[in-house]
DNA sequence: GGCGGGCCTAACGGATCCTTAACGGCAGGG
DNA sequence: CCCTGCCGTTAAGGATCCGTTAGGCCCGCC
């Protein structure tokens, strides 16, 4: 079955959307603002994504930039806004296509079985770890935040390298020392606090409490995903 | 080198096209019916095919149709018919995307954008890297900023050419030392600043606040196109 | 031999980053 | 209640790194 996000803040367009996508037989979830849309994405595995822009809560667009940062899931934007701007600010921020309102079903139809044809065989491993605050690329490295880089020193980047390749688990204050400064630095000194302090700084939303840089008291730190 | 042909029986919007495409850094090929774009599409090595529907010998669908026995190639199609049914026709026969006349040049652009994105997901990478300053050809040796061709010495080519193929990637100094240099080079010296000066001079628009040739201070450099 | 392009070295101002120290909050134990 | 670890936070110094310029060396070419 082929998995698709509709997302709308319109409930009535959203039960149309989803009615004529299901008799068409595809299996489809919806999400009525940006911040649900991105918790559902990363939950089901989606073969596409229907985007509405205009969303109560985050711009359309920044939704896909944060969606892109991960997922090279098909986008189809829908939108109000038929001016050309608009149109190549979406398309060039990661959308696939972009219909305007009012629009007919069979052509919302022809255009994702479009989509979906044309990314039928591809699927690609990503080396990227993803919470919902921040993105961590392995690979590239790199760390954005709501669609925005964030600039890691280097040794804030080891530190969260070493966390986030063990996600969930506990690292030890010794372990993160010789692995960043060397064995010579295993004894305890402050240096950790003051880059973890950083690190949240950085990228945790409300730096007193940590929603995934947790601190273990007396052991050590653990990344939670 | 990113081939497009275009296809229109007006010889006035095809020049627009065409120049238009040219100076957003793509090769060219044009026809102006369906026959003869057949005929060029079997011949030249195509990322991308710009369809008019309105053709004088053949009906534009059954080009597509045609096209698609044997290729794969992504086809926008431009059309003066706005129905629902010509667009599901058209995209049904094997069409990606559907523009109707008139449309803004940014928007076509923007849609072609998004197609070569996601159809470069399947093939080696790209031959050409664009930005909005200069354009690198690895399979040519050549880089042209404004259309005029820049001279670069061996060096930095080799530089540039390391970080264009690991686009947003961050490539470490000692990785560009040693690729450069050799592994006996691989202690850090400050030839790689003295040419990445020498880079930026001659590629960015403001050197001091560089847009696509970035430093990651401490450890390396990033290319973004 | 003169000349020019390409490459390396040296040096300096400025930006960035690491380290260190000091302070406050918090919990547990005397 | 105070004392003691442990942690988080901030600020400031000094060290390091970066960009830039200038000059010298080497080699191929006229």
């Amino acid at each position: 079955m082929t998995g698709v996000l509709v997302v709308d803040d319109d409930p009535h367009l959203l039960r149309i959307l989803k009615l004529a996508l299901e008799t068409s037989g595809y299996a489809v979830t919806t999400a009525v603002d940006g911040r649900s849309a991105l918790l559902a994405a990363t939950q089901n595995p989606l073969a596409l994504v229907i985007l509405d822009l205009g969303l109560p809560d985050i711009d359309g667009v920044t939704v896909i930039k944060e969606l892109r940062e991960w997922s090279r899931v098909p986008v189809l934007v829908l939108s109000a806004r038929h001016t050309s701007e608009d149109k190549v600010e979406a398309l060039d921020a990661g959308a696939d296509d972009y219909l305007t309102k009012p629009f007919g079903p069979d052509e919302l139809l022809a255009r994702l079985r479009a989509l979906l044809r044309r990314s039928a065989d591809l699927q690609p491993p990503e080396p990227v770890v993803v919470t919902e605050n921040f993105t961590v690329d392995l690979a590239k490295h790199r760390v954005s935040r709501e669609g925005a880089d964030v600039r890691l020193t280097p040794i804030e980047w080891k530190i969260l390298e070493i966390l986030v390749r063990n996600p969930e688990k506990l690292i030890t204050h010794r372990q993160l020392l010789t692995d960043v400064w060397g064995p010579a630095y295993a004894k305890d000194s402050n240096y950790l606090r003051v880059f973890m302090a950083q690190l949240r700084r950085k990228l945790e939303p409300d730096t007193g409490n940590p929603r995934h840089l947790l601190t273990e008291a007396g052991i050590g730190y653990r990344f939670q995903p």
